[in-house]
DNA sequence: TGCAATTTGTTGATTAATCAACAAATGAAT
DNA sequence: ATTCATTTGTTGATTAATCAACAAATTGCA
């Protein structure tokens, strides 16, 4: 697994840590590719070893991070016991400067519909098993329900980010895991 | 004069601060190359490619940073009117972490004779066509005056380091410039 | 001391990154 | 609309970094 060439590590998470660092600064449409070259301190041609235009470059790292959240929402499914496990709103915290310039700058309203539309599925997948539309939310339509929810919960992560994190993320989980308990 | 591969300068800045931040935890000796390589993410093989040996790494270091001492001093005699140039203390305080593993240290004796060679050499420059043995200290042994100040300049850097540099560069550089004055 | 494990320094084949140069596309100002 | 400048995406030749494998040297420990 661990058999990519040490090169193409460094090369890409320089290239995306700069890109990051930049959409802290500028709208993600006047970055050029020049930019992102000299502040990951690579030949501009390199980046295009790795990615097709800086749009593609975009992408993959939100798909990246949409992937990472997957994959701790599996291991929390997988380990149901007391998790002192890596929650979201963790990987929100560690990973800051990425989430707040995704979704607190304008330049990139690409990741909160692919963020959305990755949560509606995600809920779908938590609540697996059982009906939604049995129980509390019986006569409700699934998708207004998955849509009610999820833009609901994108908004509290936009609102932590946007107030800088105002309260740390065990206390955002808990109180996001009351309200889906009472609704779900 | 920068045509030097992009690749070379990261590589080798990498291997440098390797180095410098597993010296302020290990004695030199007890570092190995593989450290080094693991540490600044770099083949160990890449290591051979620019240096010797770690002792070849050590010394381009050292080497490196008196260089570097040099130039600012030069600089300083250049633009003798009011500098608010950058001076040595400026260059100790931004590179704490190589001067203090250096000196505090006891792994790395190589350094403070070498920094003491170089400092009694800065002092005849700087005292240049006076003659040292006119004045104050007429009488007195060029080679006594210039090793006694030499090693109190040498002290008075590492007690500013080992004591986690309790007064800013300028106050040093003031305080220290008081008593060459007085005695040279 | 002697054995085992680690570290060293070097090798050659392979792959990635660099650089310079280019034409085409885009953008901004006149 | 036309110019001028910037940015883009691609090219081929060159250089550096990687990896695996090796024997030799060194270390640590029984």
């Amino acid at each position: 697994m661990s058999k990519v060439d040490r090169r193409i590590i460094k090369s890409q998470e320089a290239i995306k840590k700069a890109v990051i660092e930049l959409m802290s600064n500028k709208n993600f449409d006047d970055i050029t590719i020049q930019d992102i070259a000299d502040r990951a301190n690579v030949n501009r041609g390199t980046i295009y070893l790795h990615y097709q235009d800086k749009y593609d470059l975009l992408d993959k790292l939100i798909e990246e991070h949409i992937n990472e959240l997957r994959e701790i929402c599996e291991r929390e499914t997988e380990t149901d016991s007391i998790n002192s496990s890596v929650t979201w709103f963790d990987y929100f915290e560690s990973h800051y400067l990425f989430f707040s310039s995704m979704l607190a700058s304008k330049g990139a309203p690409f990741f909160r519909s692919r963020f959305l539309e990755f949560v509606i599925e995600d809920i779908k997948n938590v609540e697996n098993g059982w009906n939604i539309t049995e129980g509390k939310n019986r006569g409700l339509s699934a998708d207004v329900i998955l849509q009610f929810f999820g833009t609901a919960y994108v908004g509290a992560v936009e609102w932590w980010f946007k107030n800088e994190m105002p309260c740390p993320p065990h206390v955002m989980e808990e109180q996001i895991g009351i309200l889906f308990e009472r609704n779900l």
